[in-house]
DNA sequence: TCGCGTCCATGACATCTGTCATGGGGAACT
DNA sequence: AGTTCCCCATGACAGATGTCATGGACGCGA
């Protein structure tokens, strides 16, 4: 018997997956979080052999809670499943030791299935993001330009991106006519818009 | 018994769900769909008593469907859920003459429970939502600078804006401005990002 | 040690944007 | 008929932004 953890912020969406999960003999949800950190205090109390974790939370993201738990809990295997796959994601993702990633559009027979593989050792990531961030490549951003950009995401002003970086507003101009020559954009708006797609940031 | 066509993108969702609304002895899923397209033909078709249609999906988002629906089968009541629920998207669905509007937050009880309140003829919206639709109240946005201010949203230079909307260059600063002025940001990429947050484009 | 790339910064210039004043045309309401 | 508001447009100006050249500091690998 497989002893899941279920974290998702839609009550109505973890409530349908534990029972679709239980249907299967071999599973059990033994445990369900509607937060990342609810998820991290509950594994640390029961102990799961595989966690499923939403990658958008409230507080912490699942790839978070996922790094979280390998340190924690290293006996746990962890898998995330998201709505909105970006690349980026799936890259950070298994770097955080994650050991299957699937979008929520496929079925719960898949999702079973890869509760399977995963318990035992195994991974699995949806082909279709697999591909998607294969095409997307390696972020061609500096470390600081990808910092820059990220900030310049919500529209603020260059001084204020300068203020929350620490640096003079000149080089963030600098960083930010880099990033968008890199991207192809003809604003930073477009190129911070086109490095989130891309996951760069 | 209730006949419930489902329509959301997301397999996983679509089918918990499914199981879910399944284990109410008065409720019975005659058919799914995952795309907007698909839930109208498939609904011509079944003639459900009560459509539950996610809010976004890949084609028509759940308002058109809601409003395709009300008029080719006026005896099918429409509820509506959501994952990422803004201001905006409540108001456009009771206007097009939705029923129901939820999280997907709520518990399985309380879809169960609003699916039978919209089939009797009743109403019910999410009382968090309508809290936050009341409180961001109604655009102070011209139809012509909401217009604008949507096109500004992916971050385009005013000349390209412009082009898009016909109109000339000078006249799309002038809109910006206002819009700006009227948002309290500082630049026009933030009076977007926050004129959506409020649902107003 | 040298070269290379990154990080940080400055200054100068052209262009883009935001703001304001102004005005004509049209629709709605008094 | 007059008032008011929205739509569309133009022009002018200040300030923000994008681009380019330049240079010093630092760490890393050859």
């Amino acid at each position: 018997m497989i002893r899941i953890l279920l974290a998702d912020d839609e009550h109505l969406i973890r409530g349908a997956m534990a029972a679709l999960l239980s249907l299967e003999d071999d599973l059990q949800v033994v445990a369900q979080a509607a937060t990342g950190a609810e998820a991290l205090a509950t594994a640390r109390v029961v102990h799961p052999d595989v966690a499923v974790i939403d990658l958008q939370m409230p507080d912490l993201d699942g790839v978070s809670v996922a790094q979280a738990l390998a340190t924690d809990l290293p006996t746990c295997r962890t898998m995330i499943v998201t709505s909105h796959g970006r690349p980026g994601h799936l890259k950070r993702a298994l770097a955080a030791g994650v050991r299957g990633f699937l979008p929520k559009t496929v079925s719960a027979d898949v999702l079973a299935t890869v509760v399977r593989t995963v318990h035992t050792g195994g991974r699995y990531v949806d082909p279709a993001l697999a591909a998607e961030a294969i095409s997307a490549g390696d972020s061609p951003l500096t470390p600081r330009e990808a910092d820059v950009l990220e900030l310049a995401l919500e529209g603020a002003p260059i001084d204020e991106i300068a203020r929350r970086a620490s640096l003079s507003p000149g080089t963030v101009r600098n960083y930010l006519s880099s990033a968008v020559g890199k991207t192809g954009a003809s604003n930073r708006h477009e190129a911070a818009r086109f490095a989130r797609a891309k996951g760069w940031i």
